[in-house]
DNA sequence: GCCGTTTTCGGCCCGACTGTTTTCAGTCG
């Protein structure tokens, strides 16, 4: 059992004993950091385990050694077993209902007898749950909604999707008298791939009255994009928009707005070793500031922006693509975190279809796209015969292809070039659909799997391997195959397929599609570790698909990768000379 | 369950909001 599964088990353990009755909080809290710690462990966990390296690790004592020993060598945790089978499945199903934990999933369990969501709805609507004691109409509504909810969306919203949602409010609001300092916040700012709801702070001036503050939440609770209103105060207000996700905007003073912008910006996981070490140096963090205690007494450290909270803390500005509790801390205390690659770092663009293929447009267009923003190269990469669900290519027809390219970039005459290239299918032997002699023929070669996901991960992982280690194949297409709530990757063991990209040079990239942005962000940066170059690739289908850039380097920042990381921060000199030296090693 | 110049007990990150109460528990980020 590896590092992955162990931890999953260990959070699986965190969640089943807050079902639990009479569970410690603290117990909760020391299962959910010893998963965090066996996720940061560096090096194979069996090694660990069997060298009895584990002692001595923060966050696991001697009972969570044990544990992780028993998941280690039995595939199994016997505490967590037997937790799954004291706990009935409703009890997991309730915890996904907004506003509703561990404390009253307990009280609904024991009080009503409910044995699933549909019987709880029923006792909703019987008007039971309102009749429990500590609980009440205003409860029972709000419980019929988040089943509601559940049952219309998913509780997670692809990234761009709420970024759009988010940009349409934050514009508007900052045309509104009175704002100061205005900033998306929570996940979203951190561009995780998927998110729950949207965070928004707002900062007025600190003397401004509060005709100002409600006249601001008054235009934001009234915006066309509202469906429902869901909590209004003075400083936080809270509602549903019209795609069903939950927003809160926060209104502060503008002296406390680097102090909530933080917090609320998180993550929690960033802000739970982020306060430890502020106590360490005899200080305390909240959202409303970072205060200095000493004989008990409290003073505010002045700060203007971010940047002023972690240089007190003696730290450097953490991005907040990099707040996520994945060693960021401690870098950025050694003055050690990488400079992040930006959007305006990329030359050209590599994966890319058009009418050849699947894509809704020519070459000619996609490279003029490609020109108005700025790129200077373009790599076509149409399917290959095999996706003939996407009218792949024989290679007669990459041949013409070929001579079409040849065609524009006569045309450009230098000032923008057309890389031939293919995203050839890897057949389920892990062979390539094109014979090598094709591959030779072309400038470059992006290799994805797009059949056969039902193998098993071993057989997965091989197929893989074997396409890596094919001299011809320069970068791996989005590596698991996954569509953000939409379908799971197939299963694949990624840390063996970095170790075979590593010891072959090739590259594999992230696809900057919102539904993919594949390969996932926790491995990138396992990827750029053992050198491996990461194109940020759009996967694009139209002149349209090219624009989901940013979303890819969204991941290439989470995944701490700079430019030098990143293959198509290239000029096309330098990239063709990339190609070239590649294939001269093999 | 973890941890320790307050070391083997008694702490553990913190505060607002909501809905229920009439002073507070539960949830969230």
């Amino acid at each position: 059992m590896d590092k992955n599964q162990v931890t999953g088990l260990l959070e699986e353990i965190a969640v089943l004993l807050a079902l639990k009755e009479g569970s410690s909080v603290f117990e909760i809290r020391a299962y959910e950091n010893a998963a965090r710690a066996v996720g940061s462990l560096e090096g194979n966990l069996e090694q660990l385990v069997k060298e009895g390296k584990l002692k001595g690790t923060p966050g696991l004592g001697s009972t969570m050694i044990k544990r992780i020993e028993e998941a280690v060598e039995t595939d199994h945790i016997l505490f967590r077993d037997e937790l799954v089978a004291n706990t009935p499945q409703v009890k997991l199903d309730m915890s996904r209902i907004p506003g509703l934990g561990p404390k009253r999933i307990n009280t609904i369990y024991q009080q009503l007898n409910v044995n699933s969501l549909a019987e709880l709805e029923q006792a909703c609507k019987d008007d039971r749950v309102a009749h429990i004691p500590g609980f009440g109409k205003k409860t029972q509504e709000k419980i019929l909604q988040g089943l509601e909810f559940l049952s219309q969306h998913s509780d997670r919203y692809l990234y761009d999707v709420a970024e759009a949602e988010a940009e349409r409010i934050r514009a508007a609001l900052a045309e509104q008298p009175g704002v100061v300092r205005l900033q998306i916040a929570g996940s979203l700012r951190r561009r995780r791939e998927t998110v729950k709801d949207i965070d928004m702070v707002l900062s007025v001036d600190d003397q401004a009255g509060s005709d100002v503050r409600r006249a601001i939440m008054d235009f934001f609770t009234s915006q066309p994009s509202v469906k429902a209103i869901t909590g209004k105060g003075d400083t936080k207000s809270s509602v549903v928009l019209n795609s069903g996700i939950a927003m809160d905007l926060r209104l502060v003073n503008d002296s406390q707005f680097p102090y909530t912008l933080h917090h609320f910006t998180g993550s929690r996981e960033h802000h739970i070793p982020l306060r430890r070490r502020a106590l360490s140096m005899g200080m305390t963090i909240n959202d409303y500031g970072l205060f200095k205690v000493e004989n008990g007494d409290e003073t505010l450290v002045p700060c203007k922006d971010e940047t002023d909270i972690y240089h007190a803390l003696k730290m450097d500005y953490v991005e907040p693509e990099l707040r996520e509790d994945m060693g960021e801390i401690d870098a950025a205390a050694r003055h050690a975190l990488p400079e992040l690659v930006q959007e305006s770092d990329l030359r050209g663009v590599l994966h890319a279809h058009s009418t050849w293929s699947d894509g809704q447009n020519s070459i000619r267009d996609m490279a003029e796209a490609c020109i108005a923003r700025g790129y200077s190269y373009l790599g076509m990469c149409d399917h290959s015969r095999a996706a003939a669900y996407a009218g792949g290519l024989s290679p007669d027809d990459l041949k013409r292809q070929g001579e079409e390219i040849d065609k524009l970039n006569e045309e450009y005459a230098g000032r923008f070039h057309i890389l031939k290239g293919t995203e050839c299918d890897i057949l389920r032997d892990g062979a390539l659909d094109f014979p090598d002699d094709v591959l030779a023929s072309l400038d470059f070669v992006v290799a994805s799997i797009h059949s056969n996901f039902n193998l098993s991960q071993e057989e997965q992982t091989q197929r893989m391997l074997r396409a890596i280690a094919n001299p011809y194949v320069d970068i791996i297409g989005h590596a698991t195959g996954r569509i953000l709530l939409g379908r799971p990757g197939y299963p694949i063991d990624l840390d063996q397929v970095i170790d075979g990209a590593a010891q072959h040079g090739t590259c594999i990239e992230i696809n900057a599609h919102p539904s993919r942005l594949d390969m996932d962000w926790r491995y990138v940066r396992k990827a750029r570790d053992k050198g491996i170059k990461i194109p940020v690739n759009p996967d694009a289908h139209s002149v349209a698909g090219i624009d989901v850039m940013r979303y890819g380097i969204g991941i290439a920042r989470k995944g701490w990768l700079r430019p030098e990381d990143v293959l198509n921060t290239l000029d096309f000199e330098a990239l063709m000379t990339f190609f070239h030296v590649r294939r001269s090693k093999k």
